[in-house]
DNA sequence: CATCTTGTTACGTT
DNA sequence: AAACGTAACAAGAT
């Protein structure tokens, strides 16, 4: 389910529990939840320290405690974070329980595709410095956009956006949107994007991302009807604009929507018609918050 | 029963 | 050496 909006979204599901001690830590230790994870020392550093803050950055999560304790959290597919009363009792796939005096925060994720880390130190664990600019931050440039471009030449667009050292928190949703949005063919191989098309692609993930964050991360709204995203889950989903039916297919190892009519690959897009004079175009200008 | 899934990663190939 | 394509992971929904 998350990407960059859901996961800000599931972050914040814990702020009420910040400021509050950790009274006891249940878990299940042998879930793959847990691979490379010195369980021991998670249960008795966490055990009476305090969360302090937390911070998302692209899928991933960081949750800081007192007694130098941090917790790092990926959702995988199914993964989400809630809060519970204080008496709850774990469930099946209630692999991370963190009991509190007034309430209980619990990390769920039946297919276990997402991930817990745990660092013991003074700061930030090294994955959490290391992780690739932000999509909304002044280092994420329309230079450093195309030179991930161009190292990934042969890549489809599609796959391209979906890697996550360039494009972090975009998962299969946001990168159709974004495809959709800026009128290019999910096939296209990325080292064919040139001229004004990069610069367009910035400007539309910028677009994308932030509107994710304003719709979604509040209180998990979808997106306005407008969005691609309302189509794209249909079996007979139809392009927001002109109602042409969308294709899909796997791309880059994913299931696929897009318009035909609207999304066509670079070299072809002088051949083809115009759309009616009064149909409103879906660029965005980068201008929106 | 078969097929699908909003994510990564190991592994073999190019 | 990098980049690339695909199977695999696990469980629930349709």
């Amino acid at each position: 389910m998350p990407e960059l909006a859901e996961v800000e979204y599931f972050r914040r599901q814990w702020d009420g529990g910040l400021g509050h001690c950790i009274t006891r830590v249940s878990l299940h230790g042998q879930r793959r939840i847990f691979r490379g994870v010195d369980l021991p020392l998670l249960v008795k550093v966490l055990t009476g320290s305090k969360l302090l803050r937390s911070e998302a950055r692209g899928k991933q999560m960081l949750f800081r405690y007192s007694k130098s304790a941090w917790l790092g959290l990926h959702l995988g597919m199914t993964g989400s974070l809630r809060t519970e009363h204080a008496s709850f009792t774990p469930g099946k796939h209630d692999h991370l329980v963190i009991h509190q005096a007034l309430r209980t925060l619990v990390f769920t994720d039946p297919r276990q595709f997402g991930r817990v880390q745990f660092h013991h130190g003074k700061s930030e664990p090294e994955w959490w410095c290391s992780l690739p600019p932000a999509l909304d931050s002044a280092d994420f440039t329309i230079t450093a956009l195309c030179a991930f471009l161009l190292r990934h030449r042969r890549l489809s667009i599609k796959a391209a956006l979906l890697l996550q050292q360039g494009f972090p928190g975009i998962g299969n949703w946001m990168a159709d949107e974004i495809l959709w949005r800026a009128k290019l063919d999910p096939k296209t191989p990325a080292g064919e994007l040139n001229g004004q098309i990069p610069a367009l692609l910035w400007r539309t993930i910028r677009f994308v991302s932030r509107g994710a964050m304003k719709h979604v991360s509040p209180s998990f709204s979808d997106p306005p009807k407008s969005w691609l995203f309302n189509q794209r889950w249909k079996r007979d989903g139809v392009c927001p604009f002109h109602g042409t039916p969308l294709k899909r297919e796997i791309v880059g190892g994913r299931t696929t929507a897009w318009c035909p009519r609207c999304q066509v690959k670079h070299g072809q897009r002088s051949v083809r018609a115009r759309p009616a004079k009064n149909q409103p175009v879906p660029i965005a200008t980068g201008k929106q918050r």
